[in-house]
DNA sequence: GTTGAAATTAGTACGAA
DNA sequence: TTCGTACTAATTTCAAC
């Protein structure tokens, strides 16, 4: 088996995004529901429970691979059987000017799973998986306060998971509109009501920047 | 191929968390290690980068099955390819006599990726993919508004994600540690720092409650 | 824990709609 | 073009070592 895992595992496509198109019809999102919950799911197995050949279900799972909506494969771990028992959200602010330094600080904390730089009271929140709550101070004061970036931490313990989804669709997948394309630049009305947008900050970066994924 | 991805496709393990034993080796978490980012990677090719051989790693990867330590295989989706552009933060103070409704009203929201109840001046905090800012602001004033449990909301929407990893796994798969086996109530020493731990409010639910996976 | 052989599956080429 | 069938290479899976 090829190792589908991978972005580019083949030559082609190594340009980042050139083919932004592939209109996606029915089928893909078909494709794509199935495949965020059973990964592993064999062609065979795929192509029966969508609906099409065992071929039309390879070639366009290796499209959706090929055009990076499939960006690749995980298999999802039990936290709590692998000694993470302890997940907490730390709400961060940083010194705009040191951005690219607490990229790079955050990189290398293999307790993050996640990060995002967000609107509101914090610039940043970000989501580690620890043993314990001793761990969880570590973390905070060892390792967080000593980035020059960071100029304050402010922690949550979770407490349940409620839900977690594998990934979300958009609802599309269930109509039937075959959504026009994610072209670059679709704009969407703007409203905002009672949510909290930018705050009196500058230097911030833009909106998709470079998430860089290990894979 | 048998179907990897389901966590129960074969008869046995029904009875939830029997075996929570499995003690985890080295070759353990590199198999974990290398699923987590290359899930669909073939066994030969698993086999070869942990460095046993294809029916060890084989067994191996069927033990962890088997035992829920992997739960199951997820094909990454990229958002902004699939017409999700924006992804937003919500923490929401929640009745906490009407906790129930509030999970299961969550449950039928597709736009919802994960929840989580914390610690904290919030009950929980809840991340949604839509399209676009507008979106947010239906799902909020509609949806959640809408839901009796739900007392207030504050919303933040996400500029960038700096860091989005896979799983993370604990700093034992780096070491050499055979990490203890997560016994069932392995407590860790207890310091806080300068945490926000439980708040003034009662009938909170308790850590690990049944964090429901559809898979 | 390892090797090897049978059963499935993936990947490809080709023809029909 | 796009989809489906047929064929070959590769992989899983299970036996015995």
């Amino acid at each position: 088996m090829k190792d589908l895992s991978t972005s580019d595992a083949q030559g082609e496509r190594r340009s980042g995004r050139i083919g932004i198109g592939l209109a996606l019809d029915a089928v893909h999102f078909k494709i794509l529901d199935v495949l965020r919950s059973h990964g592993r799911l064999s062609m065979a197995a795929l192509a029966e429970r969508v609906g099409v050949s065992r071929a039309n279900a390879y070639t366009r799972v290796e499209a959706l691979r090929a055009d990076g909506v499939i960006s690749g494969f995980s298999a999802r771990v039990d936290y709590s059987r692998v000694g993470l028992e302890i997940c907490a959200l730390i709400f961060v602010t940083v010194r705009q000017e040191l951005w690219k330094q607490f990229r790079a600080a955050l990189a290398q904390m293999p307790e993050v799973e996640y990060c995002a730089v967000t609107t509101g009271e914090h610039d940043a929140m970000i989501q580690i998986r620890v043993a314990d709550v001793a761990a969880v101070h570590r973390v905070v004061t060892d390792k967080l306060s000593n980035i020059p970036a960071v100029r304050a931490t402010e922690t949550v313990i979770v407490l349940d998971e409620v839900l977690r989804r594998p990934y979300v669709l958009p609802p599309a997948s269930q109509g039937a509109e075959p959504l026009p394309v994610p072209a670059p630049g679709t704009p969407g009305a703007s409203q905002f009501g009672m949510t909290r947008f930018i705050r009196a900050a500058d230097g911030r970066p833009g909106l998709r920047g470079d998430a860089d994924q290990e894979d």
